[in-house]
DNA sequence: GTACGTGCAAACAGTTTGCATCATG
DNA sequence: CATGATGCAAACTGTTTGCACGTAC
């Protein structure tokens, strides 16, 4: 995993908005879009132009520091590279979105459709939508 | 499946910029954006403007005769409502699309996913990117 | 004549680009 | 001083909205 002490040895240097970005990733529960980001950091006292964050952004994803997820809202959001490749559940009420590995099934199914229609699978992208556990049980509440 | 005609009885004309998307994603081997069936309504000769493109497109989603995918390009795509609900391999090459059935697959995940996360699930996205045969093929050669 | 349908211009969100400037090895 | 980092305004893409007009039962 690419650290941010990497970057040095490459010829790039620490900013302040570049380390205060991958620390937001870092800490962050949730993936964060390019706008949250500017905010977060506005919010800290560390005003840093949007055409910087979208620099800093794509940079630190070629560099391998972050990643780039796409939860079909019309944006992009971005989150620390994670231990493994992973998916993401996001709950529709509250926005929560929890991560879940299924690489092993993906795989299996990578292996079927290799098979079965000779495209040669480079990677793939599996989200899942739903109501997370607390607003199941709020959910249950207004009905009941 | 819901059909044009059945738009008739729900109050609604079948105007000819309504049918024209419906026959073309139909017909269409792979899903289409909006601006393209701004240009390929346009090559027929059937001048619509986008804005009414966009709003039918919304429209017949709602009315469930298409649907609306997002193959993660930055915009929506839309086909025909397919048979059953299906995924997507894109070739990253060619951009050809072709379309597989992993729901069950997927519906033994939901139910490990709903065991596991307390998370109750109402739907997923999943696509799988790569190298369709024939640019398989053709990568071997540019390689060999 | 009341919904529905359409076109046009403008607005909008997210993102990128051009250009000038600053900072640092 | 050469490269990298930054800011600002402007451009650009995909999409939506406001409003006026046109059409059809």
């Amino acid at each position: 995993m690419t650290q941010l002490t990497d970057l040095k040895s490459r010829g790039h240097s620490l900013t302040k908005a570049r380390k205060a970005l991958v620390e937001l990733l870092d800490v962050s529960q949730k993936p964060l879009s390019a706008m949250d980001l500017v905010a977060v950091l506005f919010e800290r006292g560390l005003k840093v132009n949007k055409t910087t964050v979208y620099r800093e952004l794509k940079f630190l994803v070629e560099q391998g520091l972050i990643c780039e997820i796409d939860l079909g809202e019309g944006n992009k959001r971005y989150e620390a590279v994670p231990t493994s490749h992973h998916h993401h559940i996001v709950c529709q009420q509250c926005n929560a979105v929890t991560c879940l590995d299924m690489e092993d099934e993906l795989h299996l199914m990578e292996q079927q459709i290799t098979d079965r229609t000779g495209f040669v699978i480079a990677g793939h992208d599996l989200k899942f939508f739903g109501l997370c556990p607390t607003c199941v049980v709020l959910a249950a509440e207004t009905t009941a």
